[in-house]
RNA sequence: GGGCCCGUAGCUCAGCAUGGAUAGAGUGCCUGCCUUCUAAGCAGGUGGUCGUGGGAUCGAAGCCCACCGGGCCCGCCA
């Protein structure tokens, strides 16, 4: 939060020089913090901005910026000097006592709203992720899907969105009717020996697929299922219901267990059997973006048509036979979330969830609850970039509505992909390639409780050595949100156009940059609050209350006694020395980070710096003592870092969806 | 055939939006460091024609063009 006003401070003088000595304005330039810290806290490039209008060497400028910044330095109480370089470059030193003040005095004062600026300004805002077909467990695949969109909702909220989540269950759709064949058909038992969602997507669809191979008259029988699931009461459609939403319960398990939560879910046999479609059409009709194609030598002859590609390409809506095609569906959903069409849906509690919160599930009862769901400023819709095309259709379609640009997002992210050994685990041979897509049909990909279930497994048995002495509950709670940890950051540390290649070994390996990793930084910085408490105490009882010379003399008459915390204390920081500065810096640019983030809906950049603040904390663990120190007053500047860094991190780790461990 | 994306160290990836300072991490391999706040850590070493070629620029991993290699999308399937 206080590097952003050091750098408005360092425009502002930089603007003052702009004007005053050149009498110039608007010049577009960086100011930013160096990769290297040998080129001081800051640096502008505006030597390189002005050497084309000045004509001038961008060193030769860079020396005039300087002496004529450091005339009028004094006014700027951050900066302390501001220096050219040869390469042309300006570059600044803080006032580091003074950044570190602020930069204490910020978290201290925000606690855990630090970092967080109002972006949205309430604004409402539609995320659909997750979104499974309710015939299979979750994959690996979708974990990347789940928590994309479950760490931007986190993000969103923190900067006062209004976010409402929803995941989207395709309940009628072709995969659904593959396990209805299964079992109305083929005889597979309604109760596997595993978790209900695992049997049907592992054995029950696998195998109705590979005897589509064998069998045609199957695809029939499949033909048929999908036609009776959309007569809403039908008995097949109230079978599909039955299995789809325990398959949904058991993916709702996965996705807590994966720290996400969600506030509707959306049926689409509810929104089939609402008629949303058919006001849609009407506008859609109404405002000419649909035609009836009455060419008879066209090959849509017959068919309602959609001009919104690229180059005029044509989408089929309505097939000549009058039935909606897979992008139809999807239409009148989205008018839904922009509030086009107005909302046909009542809602009804469908369950409360681990964190407290209810999730709504839509109704067509007429006894629900009229709650305030869709109609949102903006739509994001996560779904991996094969999706690409479509999604653009939709947001050309919604454009051509006379909704502004921007408001409906599809956020794509390339998919998860086994890595060459990993891939032959599955006894896929994949010659030279470096990577194997996984296949839901064939069976080939990774669960996301198997991978989860791995995870645990190996993180107990590290806690287990570190804690001999701690129960059975603890540890494994503890494991759990190890895994989980593990799980969510190798998902976010990627950019999102990349394919993850993902290897079980690796994903195992508890070293070097991991979801552990910044849980193992949050711990160390507990830990030593929690022994200085402990001293705080012990000195008390020993010396008496009110006396002088406490070994460790922070927080005095606030927050300090049995169990009670350590906090932030500036009366010290000017005492805090180089290696320190490290940490503050890094602590004073985290909502750079957040605001980086939330312009590009991309929580990489957030990812990384998690990564990047626990690792300069490690170095600091190293090099600076926190209680060998002697100096009683250091001692206090020294906590009040560590419990400034540990209110950052835990911010950031919150909204990563990473559970902050006091002990591991 | 058309469209989109990727190509940087043995492997997995940052950096590219907005060109500028000796191209960075992790992992792997090799060395050190636990009688001091948790060694899931830290320090050091190893390792790079930034896919290839051209162009504009004082200056390119980044911008433009072409090509090569890989992936995805393009149905009256969902």
């Amino acid at each position: 939060m206080t590097i952003r006003r050091a750098i408005d401070e360092a425009r502002a003088l930089l603007d003052e020089v702009i004007s005053h000595h050149y009498g110039l304005k608007d010049i577009a330039y960086d100011v930013a913090e160096p990769k290297e810290e040998q080129y001081g806290d800051l640096y502008s490039n505006l030597a390189f901005q002005l050497s084309k209008l000045l004509r001038k060497s961008p060193s030769a400028i860079a020396e005039e910026v300087c002496s004529a910044c450091t005339k009028i330095i004094a006014k700027y109480r951050m900066i302390r000097e501001v220096e050219p370089h040869s390469a042309g470059y300006i570059n600044f030193r803080l006032d580091m006592h003074e950044l570190a003040r602020i930069t204490l005095e910020e978290v201290k004062s925000k606690g855990k709203a630090y970092g967080s600026r109002d972006i949205g300004k309430g604004k409402r805002v539609l995320i659909e992720h997750t979104s499974v077909n309710p015939n299979k467990a979750l994959h690996i695949g979708h974990v990347r899907n789940l928590v994309l969109g479950d760490t931007i909702y986190r993000i969103l909220r923190f900067t006062n969105h209004n976010v409402v989540v929803l995941n989207y269950v395709d309940d009628s759709g072709l995969q659904v009717a593959d396990i209805v064949v299964g079992f109305k058909f083929l005889n597979f038992p309604q109760n596997g020996s595993k978790k209900f969602d695992h049997y049907c997507g592992d054995d029950v669809y696998v195998k109705v697929n590979e005897m589509y191979e064998h069998d045609r008259s199957l695809l029939e029988r499949r033909r048929e299922v999908l036609k009776a699931m959309e007569d809403y009461n039908s008995d097949i459609a109230r079978f599909a219901r039955e299995v789809t939403s325990r398959v949904l319960d058991e993916q709702l398990k996965t996705c807590w267990r994966l720290n996400a939560r969600y506030d509707c879910l959306n049926f689409e046999s509810q929104i089939i059997a609402s008629r949303l479609w058919d006001r849609a059409l009407s506008i859609l009709r109404a405002s000419g973006i649909v035609k009836m194609d009455d060419n008879p030598s066209s090959k849509y002859y017959g068919c309602l048509v959609v001009k919104a590609g690229v180059e005029g390409e044509e989408k089929v809506l309505v097939r000549s036979d009058g039935t909606a095609t897979y992008i139809a569906k999807d239409i009148p959903y989205a008018m839904w979330k922009l509030g086009i069409l107005e909302d046909p849906f009542k809602y009804v509690k469908y369950t409360e969830q681990p964190d407290g919160t209810v999730l709504w599930a839509t109704s067509l009862d007429h006894d629900g609850s009229s709650l305030h769901i869709n109609g949102a400023d903006i739509a994001i819709t996560v779904i991996d970039v094969r999706q690409s095309r479509l999604q653009r259709i939709i947001t050309k379609i919604l454009s051509m509505l006379g909704s502004d640009d921007g408001r409906y997002r599809h956020l794509p992210y390339e998919v998860v992909a086994l890595s060459s050994s990993t891939a032959r685990l599955f006894n896929i041979e994949i010659g030279d390639r470096r990577f194997a897509h996984m296949k839901g049909r064939e069976g080939i990909y990774i669960n996301a409780d198997d991978m989860l279930d791995r995870l645990h497994t190996k993180a107990y048995e590290e806690v287990k050595v570190r804690n001999p002495e701690a129960d059975e509950q603890w540890l494994h709670r503890t494991a759990e949100s190890i895994a989980v940890a593990a799980m969510r950051y190798s998902m976010l540390k990627q950019d999102l156009d990349k394919i993850i290649t993902f290897d079980i070994e690796d994903a195992l390996n508890l070293q070097g940059e991991s979801g552990q990793y910044i849980q193992y930084a949050y711990a160390r910085a507990s830990r030593i609050l929690e022994k200085a408490s402990s001293i705080v105490v012990r000195a008390r009882k020993e010396e008496g209350e009110g006396k002088e010379g406490v070994r460790v003399g922070v927080g005095e008459g606030e927050g300090v006694g049995e169990g009670a915390d350590i906090d932030i204390d500036t009366s010290s920081t000017h005492l805090l020395g180089k290696d320190e500065m490290v940490l503050v810096k890094a602590i004073a640019r985290f909502d750079l980070m957040v605001e980086d983030t939330v312009k590009s809906l991309n929580p990489k950049t957030l990812a990384r710096y998690c990564y990047s603040l626990a690792m300069i904390f490690n170095e600091f663990y190293e090099k600076v003592p926190v209680l060998h120190e002697q100096d009683t007053n250091l001692v206090k500047a020294r906590l009040s870092l560590v419990k400034a860094f540990m209110y950052t991190m835990s911010n950031c780790m919150s909204l990563l969806g990473i559970d902050a461990l006091e002990r591991m």
